[in-house]
DNA sequence: TTTAAAATATGACATTTGTCATGCTTTAGT
DNA sequence: ACTAAAGCATGACAAATGTCATATTTTAAA
């Protein structure tokens, strides 16, 4: 099993301003997992006692509402932690994480993070940047909700996705998601988002490729109203 | 002026961490302010340089959205911090604070909350905690933005204020908000805000007692569709 | 106190979005 | 390869919400 000092992806992520003792402690308790594209990874209302760190894939986070949707709050990619927030304010999850990809994980006990956190400001200090970075992406998502029409809130999705999660050779979106996972991510019906991806494909601003997207014109994306 | 070392608000917020003598140290840079209903105490994009305590009264924190309206993203009372989110990123704020009532505020400054967050760890930990709970929150508004219908988002603003800010002897909710205000705390436009506040009213959920509204009918509210 | 401005209220209508029904297409499992 | 299930697509219609116009009431400033 690779050893967390050797680690790369610690370096974006706040583990990258833990000791070299540290990590070793946190190596020799963390274990890792692979986890296959549909599998959920910690359910909402679970206590989870420690965090993940994504080695490798994407994740969503989401949170069922009381109408019986599942609503995206946050995608999560290589070098992200997850979990963090329940284990800070100790409490259970109020998020159900879904992986979108196969992926790597580590698993890393709630008692080595919390020890880490009294004993190493550094590291404390960066939780508490990260955090602060989510924070400011949650109230983006809050104003784009409440003052963004469904055209808009998918044409900023799909600009979002590619941007974030790559594309393919052909310049397709490498991230393969249904038109359901886009719909909760948007916050609308499913029959709402594939009326808007056809009217964009229609436009010409996005083509497919099998079930790949392809963004054709991403001013045009950004231009919608 | 007072010092913070007897403040009794610091017990609710992240201040309550630090030893006598930072506190001592901040009670001697630390700035006093009145700032009157409708102020605003900071703009989005503005540089803060510090972070404020709120002694006494409400602030909301908004951002302005491309379609020109303001949204509001939380409330903040007395006892809770404002600011440091940008402060811990290091950025301009991303929100604008203005004033809902008159308030008292104290304005530490960076340099202060910087040095005693990279020397004292249950400080930096105690902040972290108050970040994962305005995530959580934040989660949750998100959640609500995406999934309920104006009138539900709306009756939950009413329950919620009544709850947090409190009600006047007669029962009132205490803080006074424009159908304006509550229009951009649910997100959508003034005038459908004013109709589902008249709808509520017809249904006996609410009265009005000049400008004030009470809740008549807290599981009506709640149970609307 | 008077008066202009702001806030509240409501109607009429347009637009957006959701819901339900139905059919087609792809996927996955035997 | 066959078949059931899931996913995608689209029409028809209903419901929710936004926009614009206008009137009334309240507030604040001269």
């Amino acid at each position: 099993m690779g050893k967390c000092e050797q680690c790369i992806i610690k370096q974006f992520n706040a583990l990258k301003s833990l000791t070299k003792d540290e990590l070793v402690r946190i190596s020799g308790c963390k274990t890792s997992k692979t986890i296959k594209k549909g599998e959920v990874i910690f359910e909402e209302g679970e206590s989870i006692n420690g965090v993940y760190c994504v080695k490798d894939g994407i994740c969503k986070l989401s949170k069922l509402s009381e109408n019986g949707k599942d609503q995206v709050v946050k995608m999560v990619v290589k070098g992200q932690l997850i979990g963090q927030r329940s284990l800070v304010s100790n409490e259970s999850s109020n998020l159900q994480a879904t992986a979108l990809n196969d992926m790597e994980v580590c698993f890393i006990p709630k008692s080595e993070i919390i020890s880490d956190l009294q004993r190493n400001p550094k590291f404390t200090l960066d939780m508490l940047k990260d955090m602060a970075h989510d924070l400011k992406e949650a109230d983006d998502v809050i104003v784009d909700m409440a003052q963004k029409s469904v055209k808009q809130r998918l044409a900023e999705t799909l600009i979002y996705v590619e941007k974030n999660f790559g594309t393919n050779p052909d310049g397709t979106i490498s991230l393969m998601l249904s038109r359901e996972d886009y719909a909760n991510i948007v916050g609308t019906a499913t029959e709402s988002a594939i009326r808007v991806l056809s009217q964009f494909k229609k436009e010409g601003l996005i083509s497919t490729v099998g079930k790949y997207i392809k963004i054709e014109n991403s001013n045009g994306l950004r231009r919608i109203e």
